[in-house]
DNA sequence: ATTTTTGTGGAGTGATTAGTCAATCTTTAA
DNA sequence: TTAAAGATTGACTAATCACTCCACAAAAAT
């Protein structure tokens, strides 16, 4: 009953279907069944609301990565785990999904702290960094490394979301397509 | 001195930096230097105008790439001048390309009809499937191979944008980005 | 028990916005 | 030359929106 959190599943809703403008804060409130003036207890602004959905949704997703990497690991195994991981949030979390993909290309995007950002990224650059260390990826930017492998994510998801493969199918295409991803930074 | 165009520049300038829903009409028809009436008498809403702005950009894109394939060239030949093509366009039409993201991942895309999608991409698929029929490419669904090629490239620019490279580290990165690129779909 | 803080509701407000309209100007066509 | 069609203007409007305000309720602190 947290009314926060019901106001930022409403909005999730919500701005997946009509986006940012063409949902109204009174449609936010409605929908999350609360006040208007509830609303704005919460999030002084629209666009600080908008803005902590979004760090809300990030936190959701690492939550699901971090934490548990197993002692003796690979560090191919861990990429694969955590691609693969992502895959299935993705998959499963399919309003979050678009709704970040709408967050990073709008101009919202330059609300949000670079310290910020950087929080969310530090655990996959510090990845990104052993690996290169261990001679296991090419030695490019981790930037670079980086947005190829979130591009190559954020494409196959985009797949596996308008086709919709059996099962089967999905589990192959989700292998295959981290080979396809690996042999390429590897 | 076309006042469609004009008001399609001003539009493009204006969501890019303030978002869809942060323009209003009356600033684009300021921005274009014309009246507000001018502006509905060429688009009947705002929709209409975010839409034709975004055919607009893309048969501008579509015009830089078709036509011109030499005779004799290979089809890798033809994949690489594309994509290094499509890179430059975006390269060099930086407001045009966030623009694009900025659409294709709102609401507004249900707006387009299928027909014009498919129209917008025909070229590319024609090619694919003949890169497949030669055994170029490897028998992936073409879906597939498009969203792996365009995330890669918006991957890719997205790179090239963020980090300011000298012309030559970015002419390098180009070249093997499509390297990258084509190991990975043969 | 009493005060203080925090949460909640919902009517209300001023500003803003998409879109209209009637009047003028410009171009084209006959 | 004249008429018709199209382009352009900017004031105008009805609706909408983000946000405020104040009254009250619940909980916490004293």
């Amino acid at each position: 009953m947290d009314k926060q959190e019901q106001i930022l599943k409403a909005a999730l809703k919500l701005f997946v279907e009509f986006g940012f403008h063409g949902t109204p804060t009174s449609r936010i409130a409605q929908e999350a069944g609360v006040s208007n003036g509830t609303l704005f207890h919460y999030y002084k602004t629209k666009d600080e609301l908008v803005v902590a959905l979004y760090i809300y949704i990030k936190s959701n997703l690492a939550a699901c990565m971090s934490g548990n990497r197993p002692a003796g690991e690979t560090i191919k195994a861990t990429f694969k785990r955590e691609f693969i991981a992502t895959l299935y949030w993705a998959k499963e979390n399919p309003m979050e999904f678009r709704f970040t993909q709408q967050f990073l290309s709008s101009p919202y995007l330059s609300m949000i702290s670079i310290d910020e950002i950087k929080k969310q990224t530090k655990h996959f650059f510090d990845l990104m960094q052993e690996a290169i260390d261990a001679r296991v990826l090419k030695p490019l930017p981790l930037d670079l490394l980086f947005t190829l492998l979130s591009s190559h994510i954020s494409g196959i998801n985009q797949y596996l979301i308008t086709s919709n493969l059996d099962a089967a199918k999905e589990q192959e295409l989700i292998q295959t397509s981290f080979d396809l991803v690996w042999d390429m930074i590897t």
